[in-house]
DNA sequence: ACAAAAGTGTTGGATTTACACCCATGA
DNA sequence: TCATGGGTGTAAATCCAACACTTTTGT
């Protein structure tokens, strides 16, 4: 290894947020829009520098709350905030054109809420439905190119960072506990079904469903209140059981 | 934002390798000797500083030529060389003592070959068997505790990165067709199962698995060759399939 | 009464498991 | 001939998809 530890080449850290939340039965993702050259106007994923003292989850986390609001789940804490994890890291040489920037892409999952307002200006950030961000048909599938090419909505390479977070979310809920984390904190069997049906974007039996959630141990806790929020006849609440990974699996049709 | 691009802090960006192979029905990881502080003289996944214009991937493939002579096989090329993913990404501050370093760690599977002899050096590079180098019974959870709490064997943070390049393998294995990176170009369904009781540290019926693995769409094509390498009866070949994504997927008892 | 959503029962088909049994080779 | 690993058949248990049907609310 003929490289000098010393004369390291210097790099920038940043880290991008894709955050995904279910609103009115579709997945959405959160986008600011850029004040600055490059892609000035163009929406783009939130993000920033990672500082030189700090963690990178604790990097990601900040970000979150500083253009969002939102706060993370607490390990200790059962479900008050969202959940976070690592996504993966982008760092081909030009994807910045203005210096080399490696970024650790986080995955967000958070509830439906009250439409976030960033640290000062409130119309640059908005949740949008991923099928408006992303290329249709594109994650799952494999088949050749389609979708005879509209321009690229967001800047960077976040188009590809954002469909790598959505096809994450969408395999993890099958097999983690994790779609619990789009629900507020009770929530009833038909609202974790319709997260599980926006994120895959396909429609699942209730009956079935109903039977499969509340027989997997550990996913789903009664709380014992009930509610008619959805109207129909009054439903159980639940909240997120201890489980983590979920035995049997939840099962995606087709595929 | 109060933050200043152009006065960014540097990091230092490396790339870090967790190289699997299935060796004497055990799975091992390639460790190099460090010969250099700090962490002189302990052993360490292989890895290296990444170039100031060179893509991530990039850096982890060349790193595993220079230190093992083997190569990464290309998308079109079927499988004439082992398999290279991006893993996950370690930015602790303080993870080396010397400066701030963000490693994007890669997992490799290959297939067993004749020990590596590094760029140089011969014995300051290895196959351990990860059980050796893990604290025992971690992640799954399978025997007894065995050799009850060595100190940590692995440099820096390595012994949770090749904790978590295990984990992933060991759950890729499950739903895709990645075992097949662990065998030679060539390979019977026996020596296939053989990968997946190593990887898994399980017992699997022999004729359920044939059934299984020939009658999954995609995963193995018959080369028309037979061998009896393994002794007793004569056995099909196969190559690995076009397939990626595995229907049904291979099922782990118990877990 | 009616619509809407929640939940339970049942049934036929597919999948999985466990294991009996046969096949083809080397020693 | 025996030991060894390769491979097929089969029956019980289990799981799953589909859907008829009942329950409990709001209007």
């Amino acid at each position: 290894m003929p490289y000098d530890p010393s004369a390291f080449p210097p790099f920038a850290v940043t880290v991008d947020l894709v955050v995904l939340t279910v609103r009115r039965h579709a997945l959405c993702a959160l986008v600011v829009r850029r004040g600055e050259s490059p892609y000035q106007g163009r929406w783009a994923l939130p993000g920033g520098f990672v500082r030189i003292e700090e963690d990178l989850g604790a990097a990601a986390a900040r970000e979150l709350t500083e253009e969002t609001g939102l706060h993370v789940q607490g390990p200790d804490d059962r479900h008050t905030g969202a959940h976070l994890e690592q996504l993966a890291t982008y760092g081909d040489p030009g994807r910045d054109p203005r210096m080399r920037v490696v970024s650790v892409a986080h995955l967000v999952l958070a509830p439906d809420l009250p439409t976030p307002t960033a640290g000062g200006d409130a119309d640059s950030v908005r949740w949008a439905p991923v099928d408006s961000l992303l290329p249709p048909g594109q994650p799952c599938g494999d088949g050749p190119d389609r979708s005879g090419g509209q321009p690229d909505p967001l800047a960077f390479d976040h188009s590809r960072i954002l469909a790598d977070g959505v096809e994450r979310a969408r395999s993890k809920i099958e097999y983690s506990s994790l779609a619990t984390a789009f629900c507020p904190p009770e929530f009833t069997v038909g609202e974790l079904r319709r997260v599980y049906e926006a994120v895959w974007g396909v429609a699942l039996d209730p009956r079935n469903f109903h039977r499969k959630v509340t027989g997997t141990p550990g996913f789903l806790v009664p709380t014992g209140g009930t509610t008619t929020r959805q109207g129909g006849r009054p439903a159980q609440l639940f909240r997120a059981g201890g489980a983590t990974v979920l035995n049997p699996p939840m099962l995606r049709p087709d595929v």
